[in-house]
DNA sequence: TCGTGAATGTCAGGTTCCTGACATGTGGAA
DNA sequence: TTCCACATGTCAGGAACCTGACATTCACGA
């Protein structure tokens, strides 16, 4: 009984699962970062920043999974607020090495600690063995969707 | 070994894959849904009419993960041009079910063959127990955040 | 040496989705 | 009955993201 009309059975449907799981994801962290006035794509790019100081524009859009330009409005808005700092002018090629300011870093360790109690709540029925095959079956995913 | 910073380790975070395989899926499903003219959206909302006419503006917004209003311009565009119908009038309450016609089981049909596809080369690299269980991984972890 | 391709930053325009708001219809509680 | 909470459909305005395009810079090979 693996499929009995043409179309995709939702009910068991791995893509529709990972839709959902992500939309709830989404929410989760919207209403969380929402009371200190940080947006999802911002607080991923600070993150980024943080564990992989010194990453361009482009690196950071890749590491988001949004575009360059979106990101690049995304950086300049942050460098407004002096939570990150670029170069005028670019040490090599044309990227820009972008570093979180002091200011950059504590937004980021508040908005962080709210996104790992959603991670937290979200693995909460999940132990640690579960946890990591979960990370190990996405994985598995993106390489085919991409490979 | 847990946690050294503050920050939430983006190489180990569920989160994170979530969203990476999510960005996959939803590029890829793009890309084959392109040639066709149709929208993840408008996919969706055909697919979730199939399997349960009748399904009002509200339930289909639920159902694709999107607002009210979001589902209600789609489908004003696919009334237009005759992929679904709607009763004039509401037959209880305001709620307006919806109906795939003809036309818009067809270009169903085309759509969901390549997303069926596109489904398939996301589980390629796993067998028939590892898809059931990240399906089942994936609704605690919607449990988790919503309950 | 030169030119070709790839990667980057950036600007402009358009599309999609969301938030806020309002009117309408239903069902239960006072 | 009457009132109030709730759900639905819909309109208007704004925020976020994307596509298309262009100039600049570097690496590689003819």
């Amino acid at each position: 009984m693996s499929q009995v009309g043409p179309s995709v059975d939702l009910a068991v449907s791995v893509g529709y699962r990972l839709k959902q799981a992500s939309s709830a994801l989404h929410v989760a962290m919207e209403a969380v970062l929402r009371p200190l006035g940080m947006n999802i794509t911002q607080y991923s790019c600070l993150e980024l920043l943080a564990q992989r100081p010194g990453l361009s524009n482009a690196e950071l859009a890749r590491g988001a999974f949004v575009t360059r330009q979106s990101m690049n409005v995304l950086l300049q808005a942050l460098e407004r607020d002096g939570s990150v700092v670029r170069p005028p002018v670019a040490p090599v090629g044309r990227a820009l090495p972008a570093e979180l300011t002091p200011l950059g870093r504590e937004r980021l360790a508040a908005a962080s600690a709210a996104v790992r109690a959603v991670e937290d709540r979200m693995r909460a029925g999940l132990d640690r063995a579960e946890a990591v095959q979960l990370a190990a079956l996405l994985d598995r995913c993106v390489e085919g969707l991409q490979g």
